[in-house]
DNA sequence: GGACCGTTCATGGGATAACATGGAGACTAC
DNA sequence: GTAGTCTCCATGTTATCCCATGAACGGTCC
């Protein structure tokens, strides 16, 4: 499994260009596709980068439902419209679409976070906002990854 | 698998030819066909393009129908009567059908829009609103998306 | 401990190939 | 003939490849 990790900034060239940090193409090395499927977040102002098997895994919940039925229409479009396919070119570097750029408001910076399986692309400052609300909630909830059984009476049951 | 993704706009010349996007067309020649055949849409005001092979699908899934009934009979209709076998000439462009134009309302531009294994071709600006639609329709049934599930805020996985 | 060296990375710029697009004929069918 | 196609060629634009530079890091040897 694939699994990136931290937060790398790298420059925007004015070609638009920017190097995929040298961990993360490590990652894709060693899952045998350097292929990256980039898609707007449609809940933040970022992109959600893919691996060639995340994106099928993703994708796979499409199967659910059946050919022609208006949900199934909608879900491939909303998933497969907008995707970018990627390849970094023989320098590690890929080429920014126009439209993501516009969409995570990139300027001459861009930031690599790592989120497993995925990764995301923000604009530094974005992502450092974004982040100390994240650890915020986090923590005023006193959150715990969903688990086994009913430790603790929460919301739910 | 083919696997088409995103979306091109590309111009219709006035002689009705139009240039199928290069990445559409790598999947053709990974597919080893580069026939296509185009159908027009039953629900909406586009263009539906599948590979030769995914029209196979297709038609298998319809000889699962019923053998009278009446929506197999309609089905069988809209599949075969309108559809248009298509192959991209030397330049990768192919020849629009009055009939396909009229009906997707075309311009002169076109935009293709991935869908997996197959893609539809649409007037820009009514793609542009049907992806609009089909996102908030995704997002009001609470369907998972690109990104994490509904209820739990930023998980660790 | 500190200076030296080699390697890996990120980044910049110029050359090259791919692509979309326009138009001129040649060919075919009616 | 004439209308509609198809093939071929020309062109501007855009992405991709290739090479060069410089900074950062890690390891080694004195």
């Amino acid at each position: 499994m694939t699994r990136f990790l931290g937060t790398h900034v790298n420059r925007l060239d004015r070609k638009g260009r920017v190097s995929v940090p040298a961990p993360f193409r490590a990652e894709l090395t060693r899952a045998e596709s350097d292929e990256l499927i980039f898609v707007p977040s449609h809940r933040e102002a970022c992109i959600e980068a893919y691996t060639s098997r995340a994106f099928d895994d993703l994708v796979e919940k499409l199967e659910n439902f059946d050919e022609f039925s208006e949900e199934r229409e909608d879900f491939a479009a909303t998933l497969y419209a907008d995707a970018h396919p990627m390849r970094p070119d023989s320098e590690g570097r890929i080429m920014m679409p126009e439209a993501l750029i516009a969409h995570a408001g990139l300027q001459e910076s861009v930031a690599f976070i790592g989120m497993g399986k995925k990764f995301q692309i923000w604009d530094p400052e974005a992502a450092r906002q974004r982040n100390s609300q994240a650890r915020a909630r986090v923590g005023e909830k006193g959150l715990t990854l969903p688990g086994r059984g009913p430790a603790r009476p929460e919301g739910g049951a």
